[in-house]
DNA sequence: GTGAATAGTTCAACAGTTTAACTAATAGGA
DNA sequence: TCCTATTAGTTAAACTGTTGAACTATTCAC
């Protein structure tokens, strides 16, 4: 490729990747922020969509500290949102789990947070749009082993 | 479009975005924590290719509070990163400039981040990922406008 | 000229983050 | 078996970023 359409195709991808953080990230807030920040509805999402969930495999999937996620958890846990429980094999694990209220409530955030997306994902024809999250895939693929290597080091 | 495609189209965005910006924060903190954090150098971005930048403008273009802002800028002002000027003509008015400092600072993080994202876009071939950019930039100016109809509510 | 609007700050409160030091439990090798 | 290293998770201090309400100072508009 072209140096100067490289530097150019950079620039667009800085600009445009942090407008649409900001924007959708105002967008999830107005929908959701009287029941959750957005961290704590994908802590919730992810914890629903994992099987045993521990502190360590959070701290991993959200690249940060364990102690940023107790943190959230505490919050989460005081407000009777999520339970722990010990695994009787090795006790040092504490499995992460919804309680029924935190079930009601991720079931609740995440209907908004699918209509947002929808109605814009079905502004765009099935193909572009396909095309789109196809080479978003790719990205976080990529990213992924960018991120392994450094930590790797 | 097919309710089932959506409703998967949607499931991807929501995992795809998510999971992209948490690997490309992580990376961008790597290569540039010492010297500033992630909101900071976009701040100074901002600053930098705008003219006559001011709170209000921050605040809506990061679509945070403007006190949101005065927190920012007072801790890259006292280290002496970002100035304040008055306007004449208008005194409510404070213009905010890079310093020499500042403007060293910027350049070297911007290189970094440079070469951080032209290592991944690289390893698309061009047609990918201008398409990529271009729908990108179609739903930024989507967001725009959700955006705007719910703020002029 | 006075009341409304605008630009920006201050303060208290909170969410999220890091780092270092810590407890408790398990694993592995001499 | 015992001792050491590792692992899971917590705590505490310090920091960044955020909101919302109350505030100062200035300008605008009728």
């Amino acid at each position: 490729m072209d140096k100067k359409i490289i530097q150019e195709l950079i620039d667009r991808y800085v600009s445009v990747s942090f407008d649409v953080n900001k924007k959708a990230a105002f967008l999830l807030k107005c929908q959701i922020s009287e029941d959750l920040t957005i961290d704590q509805h994908y802590i919730l999402r992810y914890i629903q969509h994992s099987n045993n969930c521990t502190s360590t495999e959070l701290a991993e999937a959200f690249d940060v500290n364990k102690s940023a996620i107790t943190a959230i958890i505490n919050r989460l846990a005081d407000r009777g949102i999520i339970e722990r429980t010990r695994d009787e094999n090795d006790r040092r694990v504490l499995y992460l789990t919804l309680s029924e209220k935190g079930h009601e409530l991720h079931h609740k955030t995440q209907e908004k947070v699918h209509l947002l997306v929808e109605s814009f994902i079905t502004k765009f024809d099935e193909a572009e749009i396909t095309n789109f999250i196809n080479t978003y895939e790719k990205l976080d693929l990529i990213l992924t082993n960018m991120k392994n290597e450094e930590v790797g080091e």
